[in-house]
DNA sequence: CAGGCGTGGAT
DNA sequence: TATCCAAGCCT
């Protein structure tokens, strides 16, 4: 596509967007922190997952003030499920910071904007854009694949710089006068048509394509990273007290599953002593029963094969730091991992 | 920069 | 079953 065409492109592309667009609920609201809070949960995650955690949300949660007085714990809860937990740790945070240090004004300018815990250069421009009409890109994956494909650019999205490449063509194609939808319908043209499989016959904007044009539709964008994976046994420990509540303890607050409650565990150890291993990492000691489950659970960049062990605490055993008995009753508020659901599923079998 | 960080859906 | 994702950010 020549720049020469843009108004033509952007006419097409935004009538195009304003007809088929999606009803979505943060569509319905021009409240910046509503749009702030779905741009977050959006990251990584598709929108039909997103809605039902959104209403809830924005429920509980209606104002910035809400969320930052609000219980960390609490918040998790409502993000149980949803993965990529820090997404709304650094949430929390960067809320806490808009209330107390900008009067609860969130910041116009992509500079002071990016300064906020849990915003970067995709959720800086799609706040300032979609929120206050600011013309500022807003480079995602899908605007990638879809710029990869009109303008025929086969530089590998995989390595960070490319990104500038996109970031500087959409500042050059961006529709001024309505910048929050230029950028919405650059993304809902890659969510619903020009896909990883692309449906370019009922693509609006194909005969400004240069990929379809040279039939390269399926070639783009390019794209060469692999995940490979670890595998890590995980020996978990049910352990109960005489009174039948559970010995929890909390994961720290970075890594996976941060700040999450789980079953004192350990990783990748020989199966025939794993109680003294338990002991050395611990300082717990049990009298171990049956196992009684086993299962995989895959992250996405681990796998954790998870044997699930029962056990009693003997009355010699010292409680370290950090750990808690939890009732039954407590557990159910508790934010919970998926592999945590797994295991107290099995538990009631 | 490379790698860590969840989950459920599509192929 | 195996792989790759899907509106990225942090360190």
């Amino acid at each position: 596509m020549k720049i020469s065409q843009k108004e033509e492109f952007n006419e097409r592309l935004l009538s195009w967007y304003h007809q088929e667009k999606r009803d979505l609920p943060w569509r319905r609201t021009s409240n910046p922190y509503y749009i702030w809070v779905s741009e977050v949960m959006l990251q990584q995650t598709r929108v039909d997952t997103v809605i039902p955690y959104y209403e809830r949300f924005i429920e509980s949660f209606p104002t910035m003030e809400s969320l930052a007085e609000a219980e960390e714990e609490h918040v998790l809860k409502h993000w149980e499920g949803l993965g990529y937990y820090s997404r709304v740790r650094n949430l929390q945070a960067g809320v806490k910071e808009v209330v107390e240090s900008y009067d609860s004004k969130i910041p116009q300018t992509r500079n002071e904007i990016l300064k906020l815990k849990g915003i970067g250069p995709y959720t800086a421009g799609a706040v300032l854009s979609i929120a206050y009409g600011v013309p500022e890109h807003a480079v995602d994956g899908n605007v990638m694949r879809v710029f990869s494909r009109l303008f025929l650019i086969e530089e590998d999205i995989a390595i960070p710089k490319t990104k500038k490449v996109f970031e500087q063509r959409v500042m050059e194609v961006i529709d001024e006068t309505d910048p929050s939808s230029f950028n919405q319908a650059i993304m809902e043209l890659g969510a619903t048509i020009c896909t990883p499989n692309p449906r370019c016959l009922l693509c609006p904007v194909r005969e400004f394509c240069a990929a379809f044009e040279e039939g390269k539709q399926d070639e783009l964008p390019v794209k060469t990273k692999k995940m490979k994976k670890k595998v890590v046994t995980i020996r978990s420990f049910a352990i109960s007290e005489p009174g039948g509540k559970w010995l929890l303890r909390k994961r720290p607050s970075n890594g996976l599953l941060g700040d999450f409650w789980e079953f004192p565990q350990i990783e990748d150890s020989p199966a025939l002593e794993i109680s003294e291993s338990l002991k050395n990492e611990t300082g717990l000691l049990i009298e171990q029963r049956q196992a009684y489950t086993q299962f995989k659970h895959i992250f996405s960049h681990v796998t954790w094969l998870v044997e699930g062990v029962h056990a009693v605490l003997l009355d010699a055993s010292p409680i370290p730091e950090g750990y808690r008995f939890f009732s039954e009753e407590e557990l159910e508020l508790l934010p919970k991992s998926k592999p945590m659901s797994k295991l107290l599923e099995q538990l009631k079998k």
